[in-house]
DNA sequence: TCTCGTGTTAAACAACTGTTTAAAACAATC
DNA sequence: GATTGTTTTAAACAGTTGTTTAACACGAGA
């Protein structure tokens, strides 16, 4: 059964649609019809291939967060101790700065589930706590630092347009980005320093 | 006339309502109806006392910005020069610690706008760089240090069910809240004291 | 050719959206 | 008490929402 080529590409282009549609407008203000519209077919296909507006955003959000994990411990697993936290950072930063629609994504995610957000939470954060607490230990000062560098990369990517005009356009493109990345490096290893 | 008693009542409840509804839904997301019925009025209302939805969702976000603009000013009036990045940021934690609709409302504000929130930033930003400048100079440095102390606390606020997770349910109240605040202030004044 | 299953479509469904309208309730003025 | 102006309501409007349905296309296998 010849399925896999032109099927898959219809699969794929309601993904691709989704997910920048879920980035722009959140999980409910996106429409099922605009969303089919970007990928060249009918709203029924969406409910064909993917069961309900409901079922496709989860997909969205579990794929996006299954690439952030495999993309961090990567970056964990080839570097050293000494510098491990400021790789840490700059990994976290190089997968928002390719994938732009990520952090509006998932911002959304946390934003819409408020106080019902437990699950999410505890299925993808637990775990990366887990791992963290191994490598910096289990004390305050050092969680607390975790939080001010991610807060320093997400909030970045999150408030790109608002970055770009404060910081002239090419501050989320070529040099600024990389002004960005090497301040972010800093930032980490400092923090790092200063617990030693 | 006696308007000003029990039509200012419904007015106050009208735009509470809307703040709490438009911080947890988004703009878009948002109902007036579900509005209405949070304010104890009908939908009708809020078209007969504030126009349309996008009107009411305009003046919530003005005064939410004033509010944070003379707070800010405020905090910057009464410190010394020496301590001024820390008091700054501690303020601007003060701030988002006590409106806590507000971080989630701008958020989704800057989210929903996109590429076309450059007047929102126009606004209301540019003078507040303007001010920041004259603080701490126009390097690319101190713009970089005060964008991660910002998303520090920032990120703090919006991800504010996930904190509670991750640090235990005190983390957003009472003493995960001071503890916070403690490193948010040592972080402003070292990255200030780095620069110098 | 007929059939069967998969892919695709247009049309319809009920529910909800923001907004408007016309009428009612109400308080204040004369 | 009639009149005037403001506040409030229920009902309706047109448009959009997610989803379902029935029909249609179309290639593969018998």
């Amino acid at each position: 059964m010849g399925t896999s080529t032109l099927k898959a590409g219809v699969r794929q282009r309601i993904i691709s649609a989704a997910k920048a549609e879920f980035a722009a407008h959140g999980s409910k203000a996106a429409s099922v019809r605009s969303i089919a519209s970007r990928a060249g077919v009918t709203a029924a296909m969406i409910n064909y291939y993917y069961g309900s507006k409901q079922a496709l955003y989860d997909l969205i959000v579990e794929q996006a967060q299954a690439r952030l994990l495999s993309s961090i411990s990567l970056a964990l697993a080839e570097s050293e101790q000494e510098q491990l936290p400021a790789r840490l950072a700059a990994a976290y930063f190089d997968f928002l700065a390719e994938e732009r629609d990520f952090q509006r994504l998932l911002a959304r995610e946390v934003l819409d589930r408020g106080e019902a957000a437990s699950d999410f939470v505890s299925r993808h954060l637990v775990p990366l706590r887990a791992m963290f607490e191994d490598l910096f230990g289990r004390d305050d000062a050092a969680l607390q630092a975790a939080i001010s560098v991610f807060g320093a990369v997400a909030g970045y990517f999150l408030y790109e347009p608002v970055m770009a005009q404060l910081l002239g356009d090419d501050a989320v493109a070529a040099a600024g980005l990389a002004r960005r990345r090497e301040h972010i490096m800093e930032l980490a290893s400092m923090l790092a320093a200063k617990r030693r």
